[in-house]
DNA sequence: CCGGATCCGTAACGATACTG
DNA sequence: CAGTATCGTTACGGATCCGG
């Protein structure tokens, strides 16, 4: 730890600042959540951080076991890049901060980069703990653009998976860029169903479980 | 936004990192997220910053509307920062970050600075929601160093305020090294209460439901 | 091709001095 | 008190190169 970066300070959020704070890094463990990834896959999803950067920011995470490196099965010189159990516990923090930053996303950021995941990424910083359905048992899945994602709702607790679910209750259909846009209230569930972005299949009490989860319903 | 510093992402957590992810910024916000403090009292909280830097992070959180300029009464010339209603947002994650560094904290980081709100942020970050205390209505206070802090449970809702409490069902002193040490793992609540670095007045049906919801008991 | 390491120009940071 | 100005140092960003 180089002294002239640390914050010197005996506090808890100095502290992970030490070690998650620099820039690029959030990004980085915001790639993780979502499947392991290999160095150049993160590499093509972060424009611009350049291998110098990552591989150093790979380093401190590791040093710090927030990440481990996995052999790639079927490549004996792949290598990729998962979080630990104290990287998963960023989780929740980091889709707060996610949350909290859609609101500065306006029209003049169509022009930027997305991803799928980003997309999923918003879906599950949206969700409202009270407004986790209780005393229900159903699967959502969610097709943003060509990808699949799950979310579980079980009894008040809720789980996320990449991939397809074999019977959901509810499947939703869009473009990564739609569902972020309804994040950041660019754009109305209602336009976007209407305009066909977004197509819903499911039972309507199913349906309104799902988008008042998500604050997006009354 | 330059645009070699603006990630470039359409993602919440980019959008948000353009405006909050830079060096010193949310150890900013965490000063502000007690009371409302002029530049020189920034200054001072945060060693190292400098009063240029100070001065760019201000603006940058001011032109988004995360914090606001207030006069400070009496003092015609004096300014005071506080966070907006957006700032605010910012204090579930901050605490989840702050709870998730303290893990990183180790006896080699005793000689670092410390002072008494820091403590009182370890004790709010800590705070487990779903052993927030139901069916009851209560006030906790915290003399941390010569600082008070209080905590107000209502019905599994709690509120935090620096000052202290009227009448108190519980009273917690301490100073702030000790209560960090005890959030980092580094001293059991036990051996501090043993030692004398912690002292608590209140009924033990009180203490029980407070440590539980700081994750303090089993 | 994958997983980096090296090098270099530019932008950001850190410390001090100075001003309304 | 609340900043601005200046300047040396560090980190970042982009390109290229290298070993397996």
């Amino acid at each position: 730890m180089d002294s002239r970066r640390d914050y010197g300070q005996f506090c808890g959020l100095a502290a992970g600042l030490n070690i998650v704070g620099e820039r690029w890094t959030f990004l980085i463990l915001r790639e993780l959540l979502f499947a392991p990834m290999r160095f150049n896959g993160l590499l093509e999803n972060l424009p611009g951080i350049g291998p110098n950067l990552l591989a150093a920011r790979l380093r401190m995470l590791t040093e710090h076991k927030v990440i481990e490196q996995l052999a790639v099965p079927g490549d004996s010189r792949g290598r990729q890049y998962k979080l630990s159990e104290v990287g998963e516990q960023l989780r929740t923090p980091v889709l707060g901060l996610a949350k909290w930053g859609l609101q500065f996303l306006t029209e003049a950021d169509s022009k930027k980069v997305v991803r799928d995941e980003w997309g999923f990424l918003a879906i599950q910083s949206m969700i409202i703990e009270e407004h986790i359905p209780a005393d229900v048992s159903e699967v959502y899945e969610f097709r943003v653009g060509d990808h699949c994602f799950t979310i579980e709702v079980d009894h008040a607790t809720v789980e996320f998976r990449s991939g397809s679910a074999p019977l959901p209750d509810l499947t939703i259909s869009c473009d990564a860029y739609t569902f972020i846009s309804i994040g950041a209230g660019m754009l109305t569930p209602f336009d976007a169903i209407v305009t066909g972005d977004v197509k819903v299949d499911g039972d309507p009490e199913v349906i309104h479980r799902c988008t008042r989860m998500l604050g997006l319903a009354g």
